[in-house]
Parts: C-alpha cells; sequence; structure tokens
RNA sequence: GCAGGAAUGGCGGAAUGGCAGACGCGACAGACUCAAAAUCUGUUAUCCGUGAGGGUGUGUGGGUUCAAGUCCCAUUUCCUGCACCA
C-alpha cells in the first residue's frame, strides 16, 4: 500500500538535502546559463503571491536549463534597498533606515527560500553596503572623468510630497511615479548624466535583443529620434536670427508665422513697446504653470512678441508668436508654423487668425476651404516657388541637404531622450563622491578612498529646500580639495534609487572583489545575462538605465558585451478580486506564507503557474490551488501504485511517454507554462486510468517525475529516489520525444457534410486519400445526399464531403 | 488624440485555418460514512426534444474559404504605453 501523500514531511526531507547538497554545482566544466531575476527592494510589508510568480518562473527555467544542456545556472538574489520607502518608514518610526532595511532583507530572505528555488546566496548583493556601493561610486567618478557627469542649473521636475527632483523617466502623466503627486518646476543646480550621448548606440542595439517587442517599442519611443532640418530665420529689423527645428522643411513656403517657447532667450527681446506688457505677462504666467496644466489642457495659448521674421526661402515676413505648446527644452525652442500641415500649427492659427497657406495638394487638388491641416506629407507641392510639382515626400529627404547647400541652416537629428537627472535631495541614498573647490571646482574623490561612506545624520528628514539633509552635517560637509588641499566641500546630494541596480547584475559573479568591480575574466565567462525575468514596469527607467551603464562600462573596457540583457520576460502581475492591484492599503494583499503551510511550496509553485498564460495579468482566487494539489497528490499515489508492480512495457506506454516528453518540452520551450501544468493533468489522468488496465512501465514513471522536477522540485526529488534515484533527479537529463514511437497508428476523423460533422471514424494514419475519402462515405450512407463536387480530407483530422441540391 | 494588445461557458482559461470550450475551479448527482470533511465515480455552453437527434453559439456587422475563435474590412468596449517632441 503507497504511502498517503505529507508534503510537510517531503519538503522538509528535500530542503535539509539541498542545503547539504546543492544540486547546482559548478563543476568549471558545463557550459554557463545565467538566470537573474529583476532584484526585489525590501519593503516592510514582505512578498505576496505575485512577487512569488516571477522568482517560481525564473526557477522553472532555471531548473530546467540545469536539466536540459546540463548547464552550470547562475541564480541569485540580491537587495535593491537604498531609496524613499526605507528612508520614510525610517523617519515614521525614529529608526536608521539601515536598521529596518536588515530587518526587511532578513525577512524577505526566508520568504523566498520558501519558494524552494536555487537561487545561490553565496553571491548576494546589498546596493547599500558600502563594499558595493564604493564601486557604484567608482562607475560616477569613472563617468564625471570622461565628461558623461556634469553639473547643470536648470528647472527639474521636482516632487513636493517626495522633496527631490526627479528624472524624465520618473515622470508619469505628470505626476511622481512613486507616490502620484503632481510634479512641480524647480531651479536647481544638478548633476546630470549624458545619456544621450547614447542615443544612438540605444536605439539601434535593440535590435539584438530578443526582448517582447512592446518594450523595444516603448525604448525607441522614448528614445524618438527624428530626422529634419535647423532653418535660420532672420529678424526684421534686428540683428537677430531664429533658429527652428523642423521635420518637414518640405513645407518651407508654408511657414505663416513662427512660435517660440516663452522660455526662449530672444522671447522678451522681439516684444516692442507695444507688446511688452502683455509679453512679459505672458512669460510669468507660463512660468507659473504646472506641467500638468500645461499638458492637459489643450486650449492654444500665446502672445504676439511685435517682431517679424523672414522667410529664408520666400522673403516673406511672418509674425513672431509665443506660446507655450513649444516646448523649451526640445530642438530649439522654436518653430515655424505650417497651419495647413500640423493639427497644432492650425488650431493656434484658427484661434489667433494667422493665415494658412497650402503647400502640398491633397489629391492632387488644392482645398478651398480648409477645416482641418492635411498632415500627411502625399502629394505634388504647389505654392512654393521654384519647388513647385515636386513629389513632397521625396521633396521632404532632399530639403535638408538642399537648405544646407544655401546656406540657411542644416541637416540635424533630434531626440525626445534627455539627460538624466541624477541627483536626489534626500538622505537615504549613495552619496555623490565629488568635492567642490573653489579654485578646482568639482574634484571627484580619489577611486582609492572609496568608498565614501553615508555618515550618520541626525535627522533623515529632506528639508524640501533643494537641500539634502547630508548638507546639515558641518563634519562631514567640510572637507580639503583632494587636488589643491585647501578647504573645500562635500556635494551633498545623493544618487537615485537607479543607480545600483543599473549595475547590479555584474556584481553577483564575483561580489567579494574589492579591487574590481567585477574580475575581467569571471565576467567573460559568466556574463551577461542570458534571461531576464521582471514585471513590465522597468521597461523604460531601469532597462535603459542598465543598458546605458553597461555600454559605458564596455567602452571603459571593464567587460567584453554592451548588452546586459540577452533575453527579457516580463511576467503579468497578480491582482486581487476585481482586478485590484494588491497593496497594504487596500488590505487585499495575498501572502504566500498560509498557502505554503497548507499546500506545500510544490503546489503553489504550480499553481502561480497555473492562473495563467505568464505574461498576462492575472486575478488572484485560492480557491484553484485545490485543483494543483489534488494533481500533485494523484501523482504520488498513481507514480507508488506502479512503482510496486514492476509492470513491462507496451507499444502503448511507449507511444504516451514520448508525446508526453514531446508535448511537455514543446510547452515550456514555448513559455506557455500554464498549458504545461494543464499537460500534466492530462497525462497523469491518462496514466491514473492505465494503472487499473495494466499498469504504468518504471521508465514512463521516471520520465514523468523528470519533467515534473523542475515545477514541483520537492516531490519530484522524492519520488524519483523511490524509484530508485541515488543522485538528484536535477542531475538527469532532460528526457528527448522518439519522434518514431510517438505516433499514432490510428487517428479518429470526423466525418463532415458540408463542413458539419455527422459522424467519426477511425482511420490509419498512412491511409490513401482515396480510401479515406470511401470509407467516410460509406459510413455516411443515405446521410449522403445530392452532387458530390467536392471532397476533402485532411489526414489524421477531417473528412469534409461538399455536396449541392 | 496617436500607437499597441485584448474580448471564448457560472469562473480562470485551451485550441499549427480542420470536431470550439482541453485542463482546472465551482456546481449538481452518486459511492464510502452514524454524520461531516477528505477521497472516488459520473454530469455540467445553450435552446428544442422523454429519447435518438436537431438548431444556435468565440463582443457586433460584413467578407474570403470546402472549412474562420483563428485571415481581411468596418465597428464597439476594455486594458497598456505615449501624449503639444514640430
Amino acid at each position: 500500500m503507497a504511502q498517503v501523500f505529507n508534503h510537510q514531511e517531503v519538503e522538509a526531507k528535500w530542503r535539509d538535502i539541498w542545503n547539504e547538497h546543492p544540486v547546482n554545482v559548478n563543476d568549471g566544466k558545463k557550459p554557463k546559463y545565467y538566470c537573474l531575476d529583476m532584484f526585489p527592494y525590501p519593503s516592510g510589508s514582505g512578498l505576496h503571491v505575485g512577487h512569488w510568480r516571477g522568482y517560481v518562473i525564473s526557477d522553472v527555467w532555471s531548473r530546467y536549463k540545469m536539466m536540459n544542456g546540463s548547464h552550470y545556472v547562475i541564480h541569485p538574489m540580491g537587495w535593491d534597498a537604498f531609496g524613499l520607502p526605507a528612508e520614510n518608514y525610517a523617519i515614521k518610526m525614529g529608526i536608521h533606515p539601515s536598521v529596518s532595511t536588515k530587518e526587511n532583507v532578513d525577512n524577505i530572505r526566508e520568504q523566498i527560500k520558501q519558494i524552494g528555488a536555487v537561487y545561490d546566496w553565496d553571491m548576494e548583493v546589498n546596493t547599500t553596503d558600502p563594499a558595493f556601493y564604493k564601486w557604484t561610486q567608482w562607475i560616477f567618478v569613472k563617468m564625471f572623468k570622461k565628461g558623461l557627469a556634469y553639473q547643470k542649473e536648470m528647472p527639474i521636475n521636482w516632487c513636493p510630497s517626495c522633496k527631490t527632483g526627479l528624472a524624465n523617466e520618473e515622470v508619469v502623466n505628470g505626476k511622481c511615479e512613486r507616490c502620484g503627486a503632481e510634479v512641480t518646476k524647480k531651479n536647481l543646480n544638478q548633476w546630470m548624466l549624458k545619456i544621450t550621448a547614447y542615443a544612438d548606440r540605444l536605439l539601434e542595439d535593440l535590435d539584438k535583443l530578443d526582448w517582447p517587442e512592446k518594450v523595444k517599442k516603448m525604448q525607441t519611443e522614448w528614445i524618438g529620434r527624428s530626422y529634419g532640418a535647423e532653418v535660420n530665420f532672420p529678424i526684421d529689423g534686428m540683428d537677430e536670427t531664429i533658429t527652428v527645428y523642423t521635420t518637414r522643411p518640405d513645407t518651407l513656403y508654408g511657414a505663416t508665422f513662427m512660435v517660440l517657447a516663452p522660455e526662449h532667450p530672444l522671447a522678451l527681446k522681439l516684444a516692442t513697446d507695444e507688446t511688452r506688457a502683455a509679453v512679459e505677462a505672458y512669460i510669468a504666467e507660463s512660468a507659473n504653470k504646472s506641467n500638468v496644466d500645461r499638458v492637459q489642457n489643450k486650449e492654444k495659448t500665446g502672445v504676439f512678441t511685435g517682431s517679424y521674421a523672414i522667410n529664408p526661402l520666400s522673403g516673406e515676413k511672418t509674425p513672431v508668436w509665443l506660446s507655450d505648446y513649444v516646448l523649451s527644452d526640445y530642438g530649439t525652442g522654436a518653430i515655424m508654423c505650417v497651419p495647413a500641415h500640423d493639427d497644432r500649427d492650425f488650431a493656434f492659427a484658427k484661434k489667433f487668425g494667422l493665415p494658412i497657406v497650402q503647400v502640398i495638394a491633397k489629391d492632387g487638388k488644392e482645398i478651398p476651404d480648409m477645416q482641418e491641416a492635411y498632415t500627411e506629407a502625399e502629394g505634388i507641392v504647389i505654392n512654393s516657388g521654384e519647388w513647385n510639382g515636386l513629389e513632397s515626400s521625396s521633396l521632404k529627404m532632399e530639403a535638408p541637404s538642399m537648405i544646407e547647400k544655401k546656406g540657411f541652416g542644416k541637416k540635424t537629428t533630434n531626440y525626445k531622450l534627455r539627460d538624466w537627472v541624477f541627483s536626489r535631495q534626500r538622505y537615504w541614498g549613495e552619496p555623490i563622491p565629488i568635492v567642490h573647490c573653489e579654485k578646482c571646482g568639482p574634484v571627484p574623490v580619489p577611486e582609492d578612498q572609496l568608498p565614501l561612506l553615508l555618515p550618520d545624520v541626525e535627522s533623515y528628514q529632506p528639508t524640501g529646500t533643494g537641500e539634502s539633509p547630508l548638507a546639515a552635517m558641518t563634519d562631514w560637509v567640510n572637507t580639503t580639495c583632494p587636488c589643491c588641499g585647501a578647504p573645500a566641500k562635500r556635494e551633498t546630494n545623493t544618487m537615485p534609487q537607479w543607480a545600483g541596480s543599473s549595475w547590479y547584475f555584474l556584481r553577483y559573479v564575483d561580489n567579494h572583489n574589492d579591487k574590481e568591480l567585477v574580475n575581467r575574466e569571471i565576467a567573460d565567462k559568466y556574463l551577461p545575462v542570458d534571461m531576464y525575468i521582471g514585471g513590465v514596469e522597468h521597461a523604460v527607467l531601469h532597462l535603459l538605465y542598465s543598458r546605458f551603464y553597461t555600454k559605458f562600462l564596455y567602452d571603459i573596457g571593464v567587460v567584453d558585451f554592451d548588452e546586459p540583457f540577452k533575453k527579457l520576460f516580463n511576467q503579468g502581475m497578480i491582482n486581487g478580486k476585481n482586478g485590484i492591484k494588491m497593496s497594504k492599503s487596500k488590505g487585499n494583499v495575498v501572502s504566500p506564507d498560509d498557502l505554503v503551510r497548507d499546500y506545500g511550496c510544490d503546489s503553489l509553485r504550480m499553481y502561480e503557474l497555473f492562473v495563467g498564460p505568464p505574461e498576462q495579468d492575472a486575478e488572484w482566487d485560492d480557491r484553484g490551488i485545490d485543483g494543483v494539489y489534488r494533481f500533485i497528490s494523484r501523482f504520488w499515489t498513481m507514480v507508488l501504485d506502479n512503482a510496486e508492480k514492476d509492470v513491462a512495457v507496451t507499444p502503448e506506454l511507449l507511444k504516451l511517454r514520448n508525446q508526453m516528453v514531446h508535448d511537455i518540452t514543446t510547452r515550456l520551450d514555448g513559455f506557455s507554462l500554464n498549458t504545461v501544468i494543464s499537460g500534466f493533468m492530462e497525462y497523469n489522468n491518462k496514466m491514473v486510468e492505465l494503472t487499473r488496465a495494466g499498469g504504468v512501465d518504471k521508465e514512463t514513471l521516471k520520465t514523468a517525475v523528470k519533467l515534473l522536477a523542475p515545477f514541483a522540485p520537492h516531490v519530484s526529488e522524492e519520488l524519483w529516489q523511490r524509484l530508485g534515484g541515488t543522485d538528484s533527479v536535477f542531475h538527469e537529463k532532460w528526457p528527448e520525444a522518439d519522434k518514431e514511437a510517438m505516433k499514432d497508428d490510428e487517428k479518429e476523423v470526423a466525418v463532415q457534410i458540408n463542413g458539419k460533422v455527422k459522424d467519426r471514424l477511425m482511420l490509419p494514419v498512412d491511409i490513401d486519400r482515396d480510401e479515406a475519402v470511401a470509407r467516410a462515405k460509406e459510413l455516411l450512407g443515405d446521410r449522403l445526399q445530392g452532387t458530390v463536387v467536392k471532397e476533402i480530407y485532411v489526414p489524421g483530422r477531417i473528412v469534409n464531403i461538399v455536396v449541392k441540391g
């Protein structure tokens, strides 16, 4: 009599054995496979079932890779532990963020261990560890020395609730990505990283990545490269020129007015005595508008400067206006307006009664009374002097060089991507390793003096003034210049949370090295990441920053590759009832702890996958876990019942075994993990049936256990052992399907008349077409009426007789 | 506004153009039990019919095809991303 399945016993036993004898060992000969999770932020609320899902997916994949191809799998875990939540919690509770962070890390590490994953805890990293952030600072110093880190005083995105500056990427719909507060502008002297210097490479190298198209597209749009021309418009009666950027130089003759951003340096200068008051008022009004007002209120506003610019091609005088629909930090902050062929210019022209001149014919014609802009670059050029008659789409391509030749402009490329605002006015982050000296300017802390430790402060309370809490630490701030020795002050801003996460994946493989970020030989051997698994919410933030860092480290010779993550998989989110995101405040967080206790880790692992396609969001429902628990129990009983019987293999069993291997492997390779689980259930149902009929042979049982191992590792190890295995099941080779043995001799074929199923028929798979049709007709008999016009036979599937009358 | 994606039983979901609803949850019935739980067996898209059987069905309307959840056109709703980038 087989033993009753007891998940607690089995799982406890194998946890101990694996601790003693890890299954994923590096013998130095096996090929490596680096399977990485996006490392978690150790928050105080711990893990919920949604976090589990990603970790289960990556563990299943890691274990599969161990068996299939016998890889040594690099599967590490670490902590992205600097940042605001820890700091805010510390302020609230009056404890140091390093204390609460350590507690949270210890707590979540235990929770992660419940997953039963093959994480190599010797590789663990923590971004707040000085031995780690030494290298985060070192990268900054290297960037500074290459001119990629620079200071700039400019109006930046400011979150009034987090009391810190934000990068463009951290502003979502005009709101703070983290807390949702409306972002305002603040003039601050900031450290910037010149990510724009890498714009072309970041864009073009997307081609070599095996990433979801969606993410590549988001990055492409975020970088936002466009081709066009800069054109110079002299100001009538003034020794000034307005340079505009346009992607549509083919419409240059249609430019009937100009618009400058209110922040444009010439804005006030162009005002005349009559317009000065209105211009000043408009500039002041725009300065006070929040991002959200500017973006969401699309009703055009503007003011005429009183000056005119001269169209360099037509010689026409065009009025110059100010309007906040022109962005000061894109292109030149000034545009030529072609209302006939641009929606926004059209709206502006209509509102302020400015002329509209059509320069591209639509369907070969001029539109008599334009009601909306014609924005396609398709058509013959009209009203454009010597350009008349040209095809506008080809003129669009040629115009930039024509303009360049004529000497009033040049060909240009523009990007939506902006440099990265890198300083934060908060405490819990890496100090920026710079010393400000009156004589030498900003001087990096010498590399051999890194890490520059984050000092303890009395208050981490954000000041809100644009100064970091570190500024109050005069002992720490006052230092000497590493260059000339004169008294100097330390930079008091810290780095954003993204700094450590931009390169942590390089450190796992050599995490104790205090001489180098990563040893080059080790890096060459184990990097880059082969598979990266995490949520899609980092599509542009973390994933763009990491690519930038990696390219920089490649350029300075630290690593030999310029893309960090070869393949990316975004798992869907798990939500609470009615698709509501799980959160502590909503009270709908489902903790894995109780489920692990009641059903076992293996059941929860399988259920996490069974809830739906891994890339799709899913609504959590506890009840479904019963289904996988029942499956595991039944599988357990089935295997042990048969194990005692010593059943001889039959062609039928051989077929089942090979079909199972083929089905499971195909689905697993296609990352269709939910149907892998249903596949196991189906094959188990068949084997349970066969157990009653005569039994299942040992080799088939062993094969099933091997296939199940990545999904339910504890149960599989136990069953493997009971089937006579002496070593871990994970040291077995992944089974291969014998294509011949899995073939059916006969298949059930549907017999249709005019596409409607009338009956079914067992037919040999190699039957002749005519014979199959004849057998079908014979079966149909009287039911077949009228004239047969067509006979279709799809082997193994269908016979369709098409009749008429 | 623009760009992507999605829409299938009571629920989660499955279907290389070839028998829609695999697998699971739930529900119902039965077995076991003093009883319940657990377990096991069976039924479970829907309408008509006692039955055999027949009709209808993958958001909506059209089309291609012997055959459409799947391809094409139009349309609605929902989700995601971007949002004055000239």
